[in-house]
DNA sequence: AAGCCGTGGTT
DNA sequence: TAACCAAGGCT
């Protein structure tokens, strides 16, 4: 059975995220910290720092608060579905990935792939999220008592390859005889879904010191909330309309020439980044001096906007 | 309990 | 290119 650390570790990283965007991390991670019980000594800021650039920043909080409290216990995660969806970050879906992969419990594992799958198989047309119910019902019908696990990881290996979401390949799908959409010609348009809300656009300025000894001015956000407890750039409130100017330090600030643009999972942003040259005595109102600023400790939206002020620092 | 929460690849 | 999409969880 697989080492049920790397089992949670990589079904964490995997929520909402694809295979390959999450493989360069998994083997950073594991290399870096090889047990649970060594990730739960590790420092925030590490931790954070080693997440950077994967997105939804809560989970790599929680994680940390996982392995805690796993370590708490001897460093020896929980066997059951129960015990493991009691622990922070672990969810319904994985809880029931991890007791049935790692320990080989049968459990009904219920992600984006199966419930496409479900869908498909038995042309559910019920629109999501209101067919959730049915179809951990079709699921929970479906689910073996040998190899959960390897049933669970083929139903959702189908589904990412096969039986994807928008051109399913029904002509090599080896449930294609069984299959209720295929057979009425539907599948690609299953699930149905409701159309989603448009994104607003959001306005935002930000600030980049830079000490006469090359060091920089950032600042840690706030746990709670968008980018909570990564590293950026201080500024103001993002907001729809005019954004608040709020220097973190007072400086001959300058206006950069280049406007960032990046799209969150509910609006868009349009950054002004601000540049200056501080005094090697000066001293800010919030955020620290950091000498060697690794921009990959940053989350996207930040390296954007650093590489932006920085290409005007220094030309 | 519906809204919040990232990012990069695909169409 | 703008929209869609991914092995969800928290509040």
């Amino acid at each position: 059975m697989p080492d049920p650390y790397h089992v949670w570790l990589s079904e964490v990283m995997l929520q909402q995220t694809t295979v390959a965007a999450v493989i360069p991390y998994f083997e950073a991670f594991t290399r870096r910290w090889p047990t649970v019980a060594e990730l739960a000594a590790a420092e925030d800021a590490d931790v954070m720092g080693a997440w950077a650039g994967l997105g939804y920043y809560a989970r790599a909080r929680n994680l940390l608060k996982c392995a805690r409290a796993v370590a708490e216990t001897g460093g020896v995660f929980p066997g059951t579905e129960a015990d493991l969806a009691a622990l922070p970050g672990i969810g319904p879906y994985t809880a029931a990935a991890v007791a049935a992969i790692a320990f080989g419990r049968r459990a009904v594992v219920v992600d984006g792939n199966v419930e496409r799958v479900m869908a498909r198989i038995h042309n559910v047309q019920v629109p999501m999220p209101d067919a959730k119910p049915a179809l951990r019902d079709l699921a929970e019908t479906l689910t073996p008592d040998t190899r959960p696990g390897d049933y669970a990881q083929a139903v959702m290996d189908l589904g990412a390859t096969i039986c994807s979401p928008r051109s399913p390949a029904c002509g090599i799908c080896p449930w294609m005889e069984g299959c209720a959409a295929r057979a009425e010609g539907v599948a690609a348009e299953l699930p149905r879904k409701r159309p989603k809300p448009a994104k607003p656009v959001r306005q935002g300025v930000v600030y980049l010191a830079r000490r006469a000894d090359g060091a920089l001015l950032l600042e840690t956000r706030p746990d709670k909330g968008l980018l909570g407890g990564m590293l950026g750039l201080p500024g103001g409130a993002w907001v729809e309309g005019v954004p608040e100017e709020v220097p973190p330090i007072s400086a001959a600030w300058r206006d950069v020439d280049e406007e960032v643009r990046h799209t969150f999972t509910h609006f868009h942003l349009v950054l002004r980044v601000m540049v200056a040259d501080v005094a090697a005595d000066a001293v800010p109102a919030r955020g620290g001096f950091v000498a060697n600023v690794a921009p990959a400790d940053l989350p996207t939206v930040m390296r954007k906007a650093l590489r932006v002020g920085l290409d005007r620092l220094f030309n």
